[in-house]
Order: C-alpha cells, then sequence, then structure tokens
DNA sequence: CAACAACTATTGACGACAACAATTGTTTCA
DNA sequence: TGAAACAATTGTTGTCGTCAATAGTTGTTG
C-alpha cells in the first residue's frame, strides 16, 4: 500500500499550503495578504490592466479582484483610471507608492522562498524552479 | 521588476492549489475531500492511529480529525475503537470497506497526479518528487 | 435605428477550509 | 488529594473559491 507522501500530487498541495502561510506570515505588518502582493507584482511587469485581465492572468474570480483593488487603493498602491474607449473598463495602474513598496519588500519576499527551499543547494533549486515552471506553463493552456 | 512566476514559493502555492482542485474533482464523486483521503491512506500504513497522532502526522488540526473522522465512519471506511489503556483516546482503524475503497481508487488517484505532471518525463517526475519531499521533510522538524 | 446579445465591474450568498479558543472528561504526578 | 497535562470535542473566526444576480455599456443585426 502507497505511504501518503509517496504521491507526488499530494506533496504538492502540502507545501502549496505551507508556502502560502509563510508568505502571510511575511506580509502580515503590511496588512496585505498573498493574493494583494501577486497582484501588485504583476502589475509592476505590465503598464496597466484592466481588471479582467488580472482575473483571468491570476487566476482569481472577477468578483475577488474587485476587493483586492479596493485594498491596494485604500493604501495608495495602485489606482483605478477610466478606460479611454471602453467605459465598461477600469485600468488599474501602479502608483508610485506601490513601487516603492515593492522595491522595500523585494528582498525580505526572496527570503521567504529561500527559507522554505532551505534544505536545497542553488542547483537544486534551479532545477526544482524549472520544473514547476513547466508544469504550471502547461496548465494555463 | 521580478515577474509573477519568477518566485518559487509562488509557483509552489499555485501548483499546490491546482493540485488539490484536481483530486478534489477526482473524489467528488465518492462524497470525500482531499483530506479524508490522505487520511484513508495513512491509516492503511499502519495498524491503527489515535486521533492525536493522525493530527500530528497529517499535520491538520485535532478539531479537523474530528470531522474527518466522523465522515469516514459515517460511509464505513474507519471506526473508532476504545484504547484500551486510556479512556481518553480513540483508536481509528481501517475497515475492509476502507480497504476495498482504497484498492478500487489507487489507479485513478494516481491518474490525477500523472495528469498535473503530463508535461514531465519519467526522470524529471522522480527528480521533483524527490525535491519535494527532502523539502516537506524538513518542515517537520 | 431599435431590439437584442455579449461583456465589465460589482455585490451578495454559500460552502469549504484552516487556525484558535474554550470545554469536558481522563490521566499523571507532585 | 490537588493541580497540571492531555485527548477529543465543540464553537468561532477569517479567508478562499465558486456561483448567481445586477447595473451599466458596447456591439450586432434584423
Amino acid at each position: 500500500m502507497r505511504g501518503l507522501h509517496a504521491d507526488t500530487g499530494y506533496l504538492l498541495y502540502r507545501l502549496g499550503l505551507r508556502s502560502g502561510q509563510l508568505f502571510n506570515a511575511f506580509l502580515q505588518e503590511s496588512g496585505l495578504r498573498l493574493r494583494h502582493y501577486a497582484l501588485l507584482r504583476f502589475l509592476a511587469t505590465i503598464e496597466g490592466a484592466l481588471q479582467r485581465e488580472l482575473s483571468a492572468r491570476l487566476g482569481y474570480d472577477p468578483s475577488a479582484i474587485v476587493g483586492l483593488v479596493d485594498d491596494l487603493e485604500k493604501l495608495g498602491f495602485a489606482e483605478r483610471r477610466p478606460s479611454p474607449d471602453d467605459r465598461r473598463s477600469r485600468i488599474v495602474v501602479l502608483t508610485d507608492e506601490g513601487r516603492a513598496f515593492l522595491r522595500d519588500t523585494d528582498e525580505t519576499g526572496l527570503r521567504v522562498t529561500q527559507d522554505l527551499l532551505e534544505p536545497l543547494g542553488p542547483a537544486e533549486r534551479e532545477t526544482l524552479h524549472a520544473l514547476l515552471l513547466r508544469i504550471a506553463e502547461a496548465g494555463l493552456a
């Protein structure tokens, strides 16, 4: 009979939980959650995004995006701007404060992952990251 | 600025979510959830376990174990027996029906993980599993 | 150009899930 | 014997993910 940790899928599930908890603990003092942070980081990679694009790219429900952007606006990290060519849409952009926040927390954020991956050497972390990335990208299709 | 998937910890978080969803979809018809299944599989590796042992080994809160064992008892897959030397404790054991259920679903369960790891070759899956296992076990200490 | 279908953001409801605190009954030990 | 520790349980809280419904806007088509 197979043991508990014999299954890679289950291992992923458990480690995913742990990773999320670590991130949330790190973000606690800033008042943000992991999902806010992911949204911020995504905003930093582009000029601005419609909320439905955020929903599609981050994999969060559109209704979840509403609350997340609300929170980020309250903190001054992001802004909603009207879309020039479609009055239904809003364009969400990172503010200077948001950019500064990312800069300030970037190093600490990296350390969270380093803590998690502590038992692995540098080359092994590279390998792990590459493998996970392949799986993640395959699922987006 | 680092992209969204540049962080291994975040990748783990997202893939863990996806893995859990896949498992739960597979278990849907049986009326169980991922955590029930994990508990059943753990029970199959030993003769019987106190609930606090289940809690410690699976990493679930003791209060969570209560509900899980309740459900499994209702389905006839597990049983609570009084501990002979401590009337506070209950020993949870797998029933024949539980064992049969595991036998019947074992193959399908494996396929869930195979679906998830579809983009990887056999050797790569081995590597991934070994790396994840190291991380998981380091965290139990 | 008027009616209709599709889309965007939003709100609200619901169940699932995980983490904590508090309670009851039992055991251990000083 | 009394106090502390422990096992299982109940209840509570907050987050998460999904779904349904709505208002406002756009695009299409008859």
